[in-house]
DNA sequence: CGTTCCATTGAAGTGGTTCAAGTACTGTGG
DNA sequence: CCACAGTACTTGAACCACTTCAATGGAACG
């Protein structure tokens, strides 16, 4: 049972920007179908050229390189609304790989299809480079948290933006959310050793900042936690395309 | 003596993906103007909304983030041919500063007619996505590299890639080539402390590898400096679009 | 000719890594 | 129903890559 375009969950929470009904449409027509993978597959892979895009509409994974001496870096983690395979779509070859670490539901369109969207789409196109413009000041901000921040202040920080994109798509319960990575993921994402994440993970959860056990994130005191990871607390999320 | 885009002397070069005649009158009339700048000047800052966008036609500059503690993250180094302000132009505000640090030219752009290359130049939209793509990509290497890569390596590493991009446009005489930032704007670059950094280049280049000095980058064994970047010395690198 | 900016170097301290071992849970086959 | 194998998490201990502090040298500049 393939959810339409007009009954997408995600289309109308606030952090979407509001799409007009001829977009709606239009969307409707450029998916090709759904894809239903397995917690553990590969989505796309570095270097290769996938003749399908996507858009995560459920479930969670995450993108990362993998290093010539084999060591893995993730990127970020995919979350429902996340768009996957623009490298491939606009370049020549995938610059890293999609992993679903969840079970995942994604929305399927054809790559060949994109450039009709150029040229006769032009908000749509629009809203792509959007997409693309934002996903570059993520990696930015990711950049500048392992260049300058300690272990503890990284992983704060990864919670409370993980915990705000949650809240943004709906994925929270109160103060908790399911966060089905394992240790290693996020330490591959904070440039960190599982060892050391480890430490830091307790730290947080003795002093009763942050718990993450079974794949669940518990936040008990939000204020702290931001101030560790030197955010302000105030951060209205801005409005972003989907596709 | 404004430079005609038709007399570009980016257009031509190998690494730049060939325009077509009217290509090139569309950009010429997309050009709004020229912008000079004296080295030190701040191009565009963080959170502001600048109301052109510029592509860098002489000289050398940087982005960079400022963390509330006042640091500095550099996220790349700008050079000839590298788009200023995709950010300001599809979002609402820039989310890096953009600094000079050699005296350079710029092409300016109006933001408000980007607009209008999306809605009647296709091709240019799409190249636009495509230059976004590859920031993406860089950016995702740089995360890699502050997150898996030890101090020299990282050095050696930036040394290929600012060789490799300065070859591409023509700023290379034989294993040279001008590189007039500062220590500090690399280890800013590197996640690196200054002392650390410092250290480093000294001990490339009492090995013999390579030497950064008074502005100038001499590298004296390619392969090595391949070696230690824990790089595959081919890498022709792809065509990009220039906008 | 002092001031300022940048590069350089030494010394001390530490945040993080690596190694190594142990626990806890889950699924699988006998 | 139990043994075991596999995976994730946890913890301690030793080491070292990098940071911070502090001081010096050299070039540029008004």
């Amino acid at each position: 049972m393939v959810t339409k375009c007009r009954n997408c969950p995600l289309r109308t929470r606030p952090i979407f920007e509001m799409m007009t009904e001829n977009e709606v449409i239009f969307m409707q027509s450029f998916k090709n179908g759904e894809l239903v993978v397995d917690a553990g597959t590969t989505i796309m892979m570095e270097a290769s050229n996938s003749p399908q895009l996507y858009t995560a509409l459920d479930g969670m994974g995450l993108r990362y390189k993998t290093l010539l001496s084999g060591e893995r870096q993730v990127l970020n983690f995919v979350m429902p609304g996340d768009f996957i395979g623009l490298q491939a779509g606009v370049m020549h070859e995938m610059h890293h790989s999609v992993e679903a670490t969840t079970d995942m539901t994604l929305c399927v369109f054809d790559r060949k299809r994109l450039w009709e969207l150029f040229r006769d789409h032009p908000e749509r196109a629009f809203d792509l480079t959007w997409i693309a413009a934002v996903e570059e000041h993520l990696l930015g901000e990711s950049l500048a948290i392992l260049g300058r921040m300690s272990g503890v202040e990284r992983i704060a920080r990864a919670f409370v933006r993980l915990f705000d994109r949650g809240a943004a798509i709906g994925a929270t319960q109160g103060m908790e959310m399911p966060l089905p990575y394992k240790q290693q993921d996020l330490a591959d994402a904070l440039g960190l050793s599982l060892v050391h994440a480890n430490k830091m993970l307790k730290r947080l959860r003795s002093e009763g900042t942050a718990t993450w056990r079974n794949g669940r994130l518990i936040i008990h005191d939000y204020d702290r936690l931001c101030r560790i990871a030197r955010l302000e607390k105030d951060a209205t999320p801005v409005a972003r395309p989907l596709i």
